[in-house]
DNA sequence: GTCTATAAAGTGATAGAC
DNA sequence: GTCTATCACTTTATAGAC
């Protein structure tokens, strides 16, 4: 997997750490390069010498974060399709390939496992606007991957339909990943801040469930893939 | 039902018409009064003569539309609390109750259904942070009844996964409002945009399952609710 | 590489003429 | 109510001294 760290310049290193804290804490729009540099203890002028542009600066860290990413969850895809060859792959699967590289880069960054996956979240967001079109291709053409594959796992479901919910899971997830302090609900006690793994595993059944919606018959056979990887 | 029309001077109505639709279009962040003014063909001082501040703009939009939505969840829950007299709701139904109001308040707004959507769902995403102390509240409050009736009608499910499965559930509303164009994906051809009433059911469908997950033996009991007015 | 100074444009808001 | 002109401030970016 790529090297998330970049080291060069001690003062470079420390603006881009001030940015992908200020990023992911506040999001992408309203954090100005002032609000960088100031964080950084640099000068104004750091960020345009160091990294050319506020533009510039904004699609390093989104290819830093999102490409390991993306490739991970590719090569789990792909071992999945391989480990069924051809055979319909559990929908738990699936989104467990979809959602759990976060738990490996996570490991890889500076930044905390909540400020990771916030950061990761409005990049997510980020997606079908404002990303570089390399990105955006990237990100079209997993989709369309995984969107096949669900496709195969949910042969009762049509490909519209899979389409959409694939979407509502998408929305969900980005969700979970920039909120993660929000659930401090009603009868909600100490349980503020389980593991990212706990929450993951919430994730997965929850989305998968809910793209099998329908196939209460099937959902016995097709269910049971790797549960144990979840369950705990 | 509260009108939402305002009408007072026509340049008032006029420079709200514009802000809705920016905001809409673009969110609210990165619209400027300058933009709201330019739309709306009136000077650039118009808006704080009519609002005060922006702020005061933005806050008067998001209180035309959200509080008209949440007083119709809050009645169409309170009615289904007094249909099923104690009993556990069906969890279709809440999830109805949470979304259909959409339906009925769009057709009283001058936005097209697609904005109307797209606004309400950027007002969504800014609960929790930025929004006026009153609304917040009120939201704050739904939630808690909107959690309480669904973890009655899962009481198979611990209070705690009831609260992150609802979270997973608003973030799928969300996106699935504010992002109305995304889904023409790959298999997806003529299937650009269904209407509302569509997608409210497939997302009903969707969320409803996803809360559900784990209990298979109850669902051929509970799920069947007033399934006849979701599935067309 | 780092800094100051500054350019050029954009922001929300207001005073005052009409 | 509407408009122009303008204030005070912030934004990104750059030129040039050190």
């Amino acid at each position: 997997m790529r090297d998330l760290t970049i080291p060069q310049s001690e003062a470079k290193r420390r603006l881009l750490d001030s940015a992908e804290l200020l990023f992911a804490e506040h999001g992408f729009e309203t954090v100005s390069v002032r609000d960088i540099t100031q964080h950084a203890k640099a000068n104004v002028a750091a960020i345009n010498y160091h990294f050319g542009t506020r533009e510039g600066l904004i699609a390093l860290v989104v290819a830093r974060y999102l490409t390991p990413v993306n490739e991970e969850r590719l090569t789990r895809l792909e071992t999945l399709e391989r480990k069924w060859s051809g055979k319909a792959v559990p929908v738990e699967e699936v989104i467990d390939a979809l959602v759990r590289p976060l738990v490996g880069v996570v490991r890889k960054s500076e930044l905390s496992e909540r400020l990771f996956c916030m950061l990761l979240g409005r990049i997510f967001a980020m997606q079908g606007a404002s990303l570089p079109a390399a990105i955006e291709e990237q990100a079209r053409h997993l989709s369309e991957r995984f969107t096949r594959v669900l496709g195969k796992s949910l042969v009762a479901v049509s490909p519209e339909e899979v389409v959409w919910r694939s979407h509502f899971v998408v929305g969900a997830m980005i969700h979970m990943l920039v909120h993660q302090d929000l659930p401090q609900r009603p009868g909600n006690g100490a349980a503020g801040a389980p593991t990212l793994e706990a929450r993951l595993a919430r994730f997965i059944r929850f989305a998968s469930a809910g793209m099998r919606e329908g196939l209460e018959q099937q959902e016995a056979v097709v269910k049971k893939g790797p549960q144990a990887m979840f369950d705990f």
